[in-house]
DNA sequence: TTTGACTCCGAAAACGATTTCGCTCACCGT
DNA sequence: ACGGTGAGCGAAATCGTTTTCGGAGTCAAA
């Protein structure tokens, strides 16, 4: 910070209007917004003289007018939790960005907002909807009995969840098979030979932990392992989880020779706990992760993962959320999508 | 995807208008729109039933109105590259959370746009600004003759950079000081006995890079090491750059013993490739990154990194941003924050 | 020549807030 | 009793689009 001048760098740069395009042209207003947005009753000839000197004018539409008068705002909302994982889980922000990425392909935005107050967060998006910032959400993270599922749904607010949750009949989801995913990973440890495999699970709170869960004791049933519940550690998805997970299951069960993680954070915490208490990884103890996300390429040992593509994902939802602003019902829009065994 | 029955989902959820509540209370519009704003001259007792009312009725102001008037969208942009880094990268994403809370603090929404084509960026900067859909832009990783900054200054479009650049002294900016971070880091190194010490250096179009590497050889110099320009290895910030120039410098400098990293990713990357060569980070190789990304915790072994504050930044960019949309002078708004050894 | 059908285009009314400007009181001093 | 002052409020204009509705032409059929 230097001085305290405050000269107001206010700059006059007076954007063009629609009204002086048309006033330049000797047409009326309507022409030139119907010509710009080629409706079918300007002439070929006329459309090629508007777009011709709204080019020359530098004119760009007033999206603050058009938003108004035709009530939507071309802006999608995702709220992310500040306070803990926010964007700084790997997985989240990669789908951040392919979802902007996506929501661009179809000419929307996207608006992000940091709820710093839990409590707050039911506020936001009622608020964000009110005010018409956002013509619709995209959820992260459904947890079980989510309220915001609930309340979007009371009002007929548009929006996407990322998981399914309680109510996934009648509402749009785009989901991950994560119970097949799990049963195929235990398979896979199984088929090298573990007979003891363990799991750090997930948020007891988000909805897909449970569906995790019940994929690890599928697969070990197919595989025809006993499922022993002392196998299954509690976690939140944090790295930090992973190394408090792998202590204790070091501890008390260390016949163990394999593990599955609810996430690649937590896989990574794992890995660096057996690190420290001197076990290697994998040739005493493996682990697999879930999400695939990029970071894991470079974790030493290469992280073996349970990959879905963020860029997909974020494209599906760019076209559901599109269909159900439109009108689409939300029972049209449900997608499970597979997840691979990437082996590193 | 399910049946396509599209019976259309429209929901009449009428939200209530001003001019709703000023009749309900038998006022004029002015009246409820200076209560609810607190204006001074308007009685307390007015205000107090206007604001009954309004409770009473759900109302709540349309931004889009209020935007088009005000002229202004109480929104700030942000653009993120899609396509290499985007916010995979760690610290983008953390930096993006924190400036999203920040912001929130005072008001503002943020608006995150991925750009898919380099070359379209400009324009989408353009359109943004000139839509009016925001009041101003925070641009990260400023680059060498960054165009952008050009042509915002042109038009007077408020707008802070995270990264100085050749115009450091004509906008606003906010900056850590990674030159004199690295001189420290090498000190740091040198005082652990160390005499060849390589760096592996970020991509060279980014204006900090040179910052950094001029850093690095301050701090040579100052610890009164030599500097050999053929332990400089450039990069481009990616793990994989990190694990190439890893390769590259035991090949060819073996007799390095410690490594500073343009940023944490590469540093995560050249450990990794360490511990594949079989050398053993940090009893054979020192390893340090820079940006001290929450992740970087979780690696093993812990990286010893260069931290600032992703959420310091967000919170002091925020303040900018308010005061340069308010008029301030650029000149005004210019922040170098130090940056902190973490020894892990 | 009149009627219809069609093609193109424009005046005016939205959209929902904020601002400008001025009006009506009550109250005060003289 | 009368001009002056200030507090409290409202009618109408405004922001810049899009939409509605209908008006002018042109041209072919009757």
């Amino acid at each position: 910070m230097q001085s305290r001048t405050a000269e107001t760098h206010k700059v006059p740069v007076k954007r063009a209007t629609l009204a002086e395009v048309a006033e330049a042209l000797g047409v009326g207003k309507p022409t030139v917004s119907r010509a710009l947005n080629d409706y079918p009753d300007i002439s070929e000839e006329t459309k090629r003289r508007v777009r011709e000197m709204a080019n020359k004018l530098g004119y760009v539409g007033s999206s603050r007018a058009r938003q108004l008068q035709k009530g939507a705002a071309d802006t999608i909302g995702l709220l992310v939790t500040a306070a803990s994982e926010g964007l700084q889980s790997a997985y989240q922000s990669e789908f951040t960005g392919a979802l902007a990425a996506a929501l661009d392909g179809h000419g929307l935005d996207l608006l992000l907002h940091a709820v710093q107050d839990p409590a707050a967060e039911i506020d936001t998006y009622n608020r964000l909807w009110q005010q018409g910032k956002v013509d619709g959400f995209v959820l992260m993270r459904t947890r079980i009995r989510d309220e915001r599922i609930g309340f979007l749904m009371e009002r007929g607010v548009p929006f996407v969840t990322q998981g399914r949750s309680d109510l996934a009949d009648r509402h749009a989801w785009i989901d991950i098979d994560s119970e097949e995913a799990f049963a195929e990973a235990i398979g896979f440890l199984a088929g090298q030979g573990h007979r003891r495999i363990a799991m750090i699970s997930g948020d007891p709170d988000i909805y897909s932990t449970a569906l995790r869960e019940e994929g690890y004791r599928a697969g070990l049933e197919c595989a025809g392992l006993p499922f022993d519940p002392s196998l299954i550690v509690p976690g939140d998805f944090s790295a930090a989880c992973g190394r408090l997970g792998l202590k204790q299951l070091v501890d008390s069960a260390s016949d163990v020779t394999a593990i599955v993680c609810a996430n690649d954070a937590t896989a990574m915490g794992a890995i660096s706990q057996a690190h420290e208490l001197g076990l290697s990884v994998p040739e005493q103890l493996s682990v697999m992760g879930y999400d695939g996300v990029r970071m894991a390429e470079m974790f030493s040992p290469p992280l073996t993962t349970l990959s879905h593509s963020a860029a997909e994902s974020g494209e599906r939802i760019a076209s559901m959320i599109v269909g159900l602003v439109g009108g689409d019902a939300p029972a049209n829009h449900q997608i499970l999508l597979p997840a691979q065994i990437i082996e590193r």
